[in-house]
RNA sequence: GGCCCGAUCAUCUAGGGGUUAGGAUGUGGGAUUCUCAGUCCCAUCACCGGGGUUCGAAUCCCCGUCGGGCUGCCA
């Protein structure tokens, strides 16, 4: 039986990062490799910047991924589940100032009585003369008498950093050495009783049981404090691994308010989940087969590994995840296509609702290959749903303000008119037979009657669009295009 | 400033003491006698710099440079 216990503990500010993003699954997919339990805590501490809606944002980012949990706090109309919650941090208060105050029992944490208009002072002053800032300790030995007599004075509870070295046995990075030195004893609980990040997070995985800590290697550095801690509250120390974080396409880091940052503004632009996940685990991450790019999420359950994940930082690049779409559109049936297109012609305005099930698949179908995200879709059939009234002006000059430009549509009608079957087959059939008889070219009639139908340069094939568009309403585009052709020549 | 991490084509990366430094995206060209896209072929492009160690360094070590992080009564 596997003890793998993975979490992901994102602060809900509003929508679910890419780089949250990342981390979650790469904790996700380690969870799953093993066997083991994938836990989503929320750290919601930080009272300000926490809403409901931020959290219902996130959650929605995970379940549009796929990335579902194993434990976690309430979402929609689950309920919480897992035995070693409460999964929000907001909720957990108690705990933590119980643990914190048992370390000041234990002699391993102190009461400080200094003011934080005293420590800005010596900050300031710190900087004025271009010194390192550090806390005087001045409290950390107070006497018993000495803090009895501060009576009701406010007190924050500083861990008493530990004399020596810690070292953080990475998974990714390797071993980490720190001298302690480097560390002020640093806060673990405001003067109000909430503690600080670094109590809660290691209280929290100590005891929710966290097997292995994969987190942004701006985690780093707290590593060793946070080692300190689980070794001083008694806990067992999970194994931790850090993880490069994720720059935007200019290689900085991917900053909140960037377009992007924001997982389900892919969502929005046409990018399908798989596309995401397949592409956010290329930023980091390399299967053995070497040169493999594409994985689903049921692959990568089987293929992840930790040992190949990569050491530097990668740059989102929106043209290999174009590409990356393509594929994945290209993967689906053209059932599932159509399902998800249906929803963005919809937002656009277009109603479907006349058309059959068939019909609506046959149109994703003959757009499949063709369209890098999904909301490309919109130009390659609106001219389905409403007239033609205005012709692409390039594509006029070159098809419909020629010499043979009428020619080349009386042939058109002519052949459609006498077209026995209404098929891509046999209309191309027709078009092919013209062509070696009358030595004219098939990409004049082809693009000439394109624009007629569609009113544009590019589309699907003609022969397939003609054929779902229907005999009837392909002719009268067809005879209006050519009195428009008869008016301008 | 101090401490910590990182560095292979433009981008994502493989490799890791002796290789023609491999793949993918992008870009350029060709093919596909319907556009666009796709697909297929070809081409283009890289080991950050300097010192060591070694017969031999992109690979190991040191220094530097650049990028990033931590250094909060934020998470």
């Amino acid at each position: 039986m596997s003890t793998v216990r993975c979490r992901i503990a994102p602060s809900p500010s509003g929508f679910l990062h890419i780089g949250t993003a990342k981390m979650a699954l790469f904790n996700w997919l380690f969870a799953r490799s093993q066997g083991g339990t994938f836990v989503l805590r929320l750290e919601d501490t930080d009272a300000e910047r926490t809403e409901e809606e931020f959290v219902d944002a996130m959650c929605e980012g995970f379940k549009w991924l796929g990335i579902d949990w194993d434990e976690g706090p309430p979402f929609g109309d689950e309920p919480e589940k897992g035995a070693l919650g409460p999964y929000r941090q907001s909720q957990r208060r108690e705990l933590h100032h119980n643990e914190g105050m048992r370390l000041v029992a234990e002699g391993k944490a102190y009461r400080c009585f200094c003011t934080k208009e005293e420590l800005d002072a010596d900050r300031a002053l710190a900087d004025a003369e271009k010194r390192p800032f550090r806390y005087s300790r001045k409290c950390r030995d107070l006497t018993p008498e000495e803090i009895a007599a501060k009576g009701d004075t406010p007190f924050v509870v500083r861990f008493r950093v530990p004399e020596g070295e810690t070292v953080v046995d990475d998974l990714v990075q390797g071993p980490v050495k720190f001298n302690n030195k480097e560390f002020d004893d640093f806060i673990l609980l405001k003067p109000n009783g909430d503690p600080i990040f670094h109590l809660a997070v290691v209280v929290d995985d100590g005891l929710m049981q966290i097997s292995h800590v994969i987190r942004g290697d701006d985690h780093l550095t707290n590593a060793p404090r946070h080692i300190m801690l689980f070794n001083a509250l008694g806990y067992p120390l999970p194994q931790f691994a850090h993880l490069p974080m994720v720059l935007d396409d200019a290689g900085k880091k991917f900053s909140k308010r960037m377009h992007g940052a924001n997982v389900l503004d892919w969502r929005d632009e046409g990018y399908l989940p798989e596309t995401l996940i397949n592409y956010v685990v290329m930023l980091g991450w390399t299967s053995e087969e070497e040169g493999r790019e594409f994985f689903t999420l049921e692959e990568l359950k089987h293929l992840f590994n930790i040992n190949r994940l990569n050491k530097s930082a990668a740059r989102f690049d929106r043209k290999k995840l174009d590409w990356l779409n393509g594929q994945h559109i290209r993967m689906l049936t053209p059932e599932t296509l159509r399902d998800r297109v249906l929803p963005i012609l919809a937002a656009k305005g277009i109603d479907t609702s006349g058309k059959s099930v068939e019909w609506l698949t046959q149109m994703a179908a003959i757009c499949q290959e063709k369209i890098p995200t999904l909301n490309n879709i919109v130009d390659y059939v609106d001219f389905f749903f409403r007239d033609v009234d205005a012709y692409d002006m390039k594509a006029e000059n070159k098809y419909f303000r020629q010499p043979e430009s009428a020619a080349w549509l009386e042939a058109d009608i002519r052949m459609m008119t006498a077209a026995e079957d209404w098929t891509h087959d046999a209309l191309k059939a027709a078009f092919e037979k013209e062509v070696e008889v009358t030595g004219v070219k098939l990409g004049s009639l082809v693009n000439a009657a394109r624009l007629a139908l569609t009113g544009k340069p590019v589309g699907p094939g003609m022969f397939e669009l003609a054929e779902l568009m229907g005999k009837e309403t392909a002719l009268q585009r067809m005879n209006r295009a050519l009195e428009h052709v008869r008016s301008i020549t």
